[in-house]
RNA sequence: GUGGCUGUAGCUCAGUUGGUUAGAGCAUUGGUUUGUGGUACCAAGGGUCGUCGGUUCAAAUCCGAUCAGCCACCCCA
């Protein structure tokens, strides 16, 4: 109730996580752009047709996980995922011109759920999508992308890759008739659960954690034996290509995807290290997805991560910054120590300011702040024209002129930042 | 939305069968050092015990409700 805390699900990303963060989303757009991904950026809100028509009328995200709200006579939504919104632009802007296209996204999206370790009512992600390519060599080179996002990050050692073939309407159909049929038989041994999903998105059932239900599912029919010729083919050059790339997915013939809009590839990475919240990076295939959504008839592939789970496993080995501390004593020497503590910021140096206190106080809040060096500054120095450079990790001082600080200082010190 | 567990200082946590002024460590601030950091020692500040209500002579402690957090179901990144 009280307003002095976040909204249940959200929280403060306090410096600490938010450069956590910050790393993982420049690694990203850094390896993204050696793929040629360009990066789109779409509203955080869109009007709610455009994620209740695509993600499907009977997905949870669609029937509860929503934040819509009314403005004037629209009605609109925060974004749950970050494909509609790409294919919403994709078609709003004529992209089919520009094809093959490659685009990566980043930020904060939005369910309500009920929060649990690694799941947010708002959290962020960074995501691809490459669109107007049907050749397995698209959902080859997206996954290794993936992969190789992981692995520069670290993390690649507690995640694997699961691989499956929805395969294409045709096979889908037969398969959900023949698990239909399968399941029906056997209704009174599923869970609540089940038993409602079985008339909406029985393909749901499969990866169902209820022990009642894997044993029942255990002796389903898989999908994979369901798959036409074309999507057999599919997936087989699909796992030939990530061969070539050294991935070697294990192949999950109960991995099934959420959301409506998915065919043929759905891949996750997947880690037993963050609890019940296993996935980590997810993605697939969705070749009607545009045309569902009045485009024209354009294949897509893509994948999003999860920046939360992703700063739950890696862990930020990058230093931080070692900062010089300007010290002044005295109000004269405060006017020159931060015209001092410009130029050098100016010549390229992390400065800090030692704002108050005794001289013993400000060394010691420097030494806190793991500075490398503290430039002291006072009645004396003033009058000589010089500063006191003390070393703060052999305890060394040197006298340096006013009119040398900046380039002495970043020729003894910029290594140690 | 459902279930289990938990809310005491900025953080991590003690707090006996209900009983005076609710404690510790870390952190913060000050001092030993009025111009010299790390170590050490001394001291100080900081709490309507999540909130509201109830039981009682007396509640951090027992009861109820509520809010929040965590974990799981569901779902997903």
């Amino acid at each position: 109730m009280s307003s002095l805390q976040p909204v249940r699900g959200t929280v403060d990303l306090l410096p600490e996580d938010a450069r956590k963060h910050r790393t993982i989303e420049a690694l990203f757009a850094r390896l993204v752009e050696r793929y040629g991904f360009g990066e789109i950026a779409t509203p955080i809100f869109e009007f709610t047709e455009v994620f209740s028509r695509t993600l499907g009328e009977t997905s949870d995200i669609v029937t509860k996980e929503m934040y819509t709200f009314t403005s004037g006579d629209e009605s609109l939504t925060l974004r749950p995922e970050g494909t509609a919104g790409v294919a919403r632009a994709f078609i709003t802007h004529g992209l089919h011109h520009a094809l093959p296209l490659k685009v990566s996204y980043r930020g904060p999206m939005f369910r309500h759920e009920r929060p649990q370790k690694g799941r947010l009512r708002q959290f962020h992600q960074v995501g691809v999508e490459l669109l107007g390519v049907d050749s397995p060599l698209a959902d080859a080179e997206v996954i290794t992308l993936a992969a190789h996002f992981l692995d520069e990050l670290g993390v690649t050692d507690t995640v694997t890759l699961e691989l499956n073939s929805l395969g294409d309407a045709e096979s889908r159909a037969a398969y959900r008739a023949a698990l239909v049929d399968h399941l029906a038989g056997r209704g009174n041994g599923l869970s609540d659960d089940s038993r409602r999903r079985l008339a909406g998105n029985p393909l749901r059932i499969l990866d169902s954690k209820d022990e009642g239900d894997r044993a029942i599912v255990a002796t389903a029919p898989l999908l994979t034996d369901f798959l036409n010729a074309p999507s057999r083919a599919f997936l087989d050059r699909l796992c030939t290509l990530l061969a070539a790339a050294g991935l070697s997915p294990v192949l999950n013939p109960r991995l099934v995807r959420g959301l409506d809009y998915y065919c043929h590839t759905a891949f996750e990475f997947t880690t037993t290290a963050l609890g019940a919240q296993g996935t980590v990076l997810a993605g697939g295939r969705y070749d009607g997805l545009i045309q569902q959504m009045g485009g024209p008839a354009t294949p897509g592939i893509g994948w999003a991560a999860g920046v939360e789970r992703l700063a739950l496993l890696h862990e930020d080995r990058t230093a931080l910054p070692r900062p010089v501390v300007l010290v002044p004593l005295g109000e004269a020497a405060e006017s020159a120590g931060f015209a001092l503590a410009q130029d050098l910021r100016k010549a390229g140096l992390h400065v800090e300011m030692g704002y108050a206190g005794t001289l013993s106080r400000r060394l010691k809040r420097a030494h806190k702040m793991n500075a490398c060096a503290a430039v002291i500054v006072g009645e004396n120095e003033l009058a000589q024209g010089k500063a006191v450079v003390r070393d703060l990790d052999d305890g060394t001082q040197t006298d340096i002129s006013f009119f040398d600080l900046a380039g002495q200082m970043i020729r003894l010190y910029r290594d140690k930042q």
